[in-house]
Parts: C-alpha cells; sequence; structure tokens
DNA sequence: CGCCGATCGCCCGCTTTCTA
DNA sequence: TAGAAAGCGGGCGATCGGCG
C-alpha cells in the first residue's frame, strides 16, 4: 500500500481508535490494537498498516492533545488509560468522543436513536469566550433575559464557562467586581470580543465561588446552610451515583430511609431540583429552606 | 512544476526493566 | 549484577498535498 493513501485526517482517526480500543478492553497489547484497528477500518476498504513507531508517537501526541495517559505494563506488555479519578475533563473527552462516533457514522441510524430536541445552546460561543477569559479581553454581548422583551448590549469582564444541567454559562463581572452574574449562553445573541484587555482579579477561582452552590445562582446577601434530607431507598440508589452537591454525605442508608447533609446556599436552583422529587423527598432542615418550599408550592 | 512542510516508515542508539 | 530485551526518541529519507 502506498504511504498516504489514507489522506490527512487518518491520525484523528487512530487517536480515537486506540482510545476507543483501551476503554473498550481496559488493556490491550500493541498487536491487539493493531488487529482492533485493522478490523474496525476494514469497511474503509484499505489496509490500514498501524506500525508501532506510529503508535508511540500517537501516544504522546493524544497525551499532550487530550491528556489522557497511556502507559504500558512491561510483564505483560499491555497498554492502559491511566485513569484519574480527579480529572473530569478526560472522563468528557471520552464521553464527547463516544457520541461523536456515533452520531458521525456514516450509517444512518436515525430510526434506532432517539435524540434529546434541543434548542440551540450558545455552544459556538465557548471557543470565543474561552479565549477573551484566557487573554483577559473584554466582551459585549447582546444579551436577552428570557422574561424581558429586548436583548439588552452590556460590556463584561468574562471570567470563567461553568456548565450545569447540559447548559453552559458565562461568569462574568460588570465593570467593577462588586456583583459577578451568571449569564446562560443560549439567551446571547451576539459576542464581540474587544480589543481593551482588563485586569483579573487574582483571588477568583471559579470553583471555590461555586463551591457551596448547587447551580448558578450564588446569593450576594446569604450564607450556605447545613441541609438535611430523606429519601425513599429507591431514589437513594439514584443519589448515590449522582450526587446533588459535592458536600453530599449520607447520614441513614437502609432499607426504610437515604437520608443525606448537603452543604449549600439555599437558592431557586436548588428548591426546583427538591420540587423535582416530589414526594420521594422529605426536608429535615433548615427551617428556612421549608417555609421556602412551602411558599413555593402555595 | 518546483518548493515546503507534514506524515510516516525505517534505522540507530540510549535508557529502563527484566531475568538468570 | 551484568547481559538481554523492550521502550522510546531522534534522524533521515520517501511521499504527498498545498501553494505560488
Amino acid at each position: 500500500m502506498a504511504k498516504g493513501d489514507y489522506g490527512k485526517r487518518n491520525f484523528f482517526i487512530r487517536y480515537f481508535l486506540v482510545i476507543k480500543c483501551l476503554r473498550n478492553r481496559k488493556k490491550a497489547t500493541f498487536n491487539e490494537i493493531r488487529e482492533f484497528i485493522a478490523a474496525e477500518t476494514a469497511i474503509l476498504d484499505k489496509e490500514f498498516i498501524y506500525e508501532i513507531r506510529t503508535f508511540q508517537r500517537d501516544l504522546n501526541d493524544i497525551r499532550c492533545l487530550f491528556g489522557i495517559d497511556i502507559k504500558i505494563n512491561r510483564l505483560t506488555h499491555e497498554y492502559t488509560i491511566v485513569e484519574s479519578e480527579t480529572d473530569h475533563f478526560n472522563t468528557r473527552i471520552l464521553e464527547s468522543f463516544d457520541i461523536f462516533n456515533l452520531l458521525s457514522s456514516s450509517q444512518d441510524f436515525s430510526q434506532y436513536i432517539s435524540l434529546e430536541r434541543k434548542c440551540k445552546q450558545g455552544t459556538e460561543y465557548l471557543h470565543g469566550l474561552l479565549y477573551a477569559i484566557n487573554n483577559r479581553f473584554k466582551v459585549s454581548v447582546l444579551y436577552k433575559k428570557y422574561y424581558e422583551q429586548n436583548a439588552e448590549k452590556c460590556e463584561l469582564l468574562p471570567l470563567a464557562l461553568k456548565e450545569f444541567k447540559a447548559r453552559w454559562y458565562l461568569i462574568a463581572a460588570r465593570g467593577s467586581y462588586t456583583t459577578i452574574r451568571t449569564y446562560a449562553l443560549d439567551r446571547i445573541q451576539k459576542l464581540i470580543i474587544q480589543p481593551e484587555k482588563y485586569i483579573r482579579p487574582q483571588s477568583f477561582d471559579v470553583n471555590v465561588f461555586f463551591k457551596d452552590c448547587f447551580g448558578i445562582i450564588r446569593p450576594e446577601d446569604d450564607d450556605p446552610y447545613e441541609i438535611i434530607l430523606s429519601f425513599d431507598p429507591f431514589q437513594g440508589n439514584y443519589l448515590k451515583s449522582y450526587p446533588l452537591h459535592t458536600s453530599q454525605e449520607i447520614l441513614i442508608d437502609n432499607n426504610k430511609e437515604f437520608r443525606i447533609k448537603l452543604f449549600v446556599f439555599i437558592t431557586y436552583d436548588l428548591m426546583m431540583e427538591l420540587l423535582s422529587f416530589g414526594n420521594t423527598v422529605r426536608i429535615h432542615s433548615p427551617l428556612k429552606l421549608k417555609k421556602e418550599i412551602r411558599k413555593m408550592t402555595m
């Protein structure tokens, strides 16, 4: 086979298949990876010869590009992906690969896959905003609050991006840093990156800022509360795999009750979440949360 | 049509790890 | 502990695609 027969985009297919192979099998020798890739690319009607030297170069590239570390076990000669539990980025990248692979398949699977019909999410602004945040450029956005008729032009100092419930938000300040607000990307109608720079407050860390928040609201004039909630054991299983918040601690877990403790602000987001559990949740404390929920349901 | 950069295979040599 | 085996990176050349 002549070199380069399969074009320039091939390296991307290789990276993806290497990652896919190692995810499926957990571990594989180079020959197994080579065979896996040969089998996966057989439909391309071109022999895909994968040289060990290329593979070794690819490992380096995968590490640099995606931060996915692949190590070899020198006893068994098997390669594995080094999964670091703290790194959410890796998991998300691998998940995105799965979806990408599914949606970009040349076959028409539309009769087998039911996709959620999403409105435009504003994800096209992610790259531009990240660029502005990283290089400390001011931005001006045309922003339409969902409860207002007209869009409003605002000049913002972009600080961070945040994801919540499959939506993306811009965390930004206005002129001074006295108020930091959250802007939903799907409500941005236009984004202009300004040539002017701003000085980023050194103390701002998005993960610290939202540490005690459930969702995207951080009250300015309140403190987080210790919140005790009871669920039925069935909901408990769900909450064990998908904790409500990083502060979640299990207090009781038996066949009658699943009780947890959270340390978060009492916000609209939190109350909506609790209401979505219907009568399977019971609020033990604090009193403030009980009252607020009662107010909403009356 | 020639130049240039990117990719990849091949080869070499250094380093690390295993094993007797 | 020393030699063997394997990993890994660098150099080199062939090839290809883009570009003027």
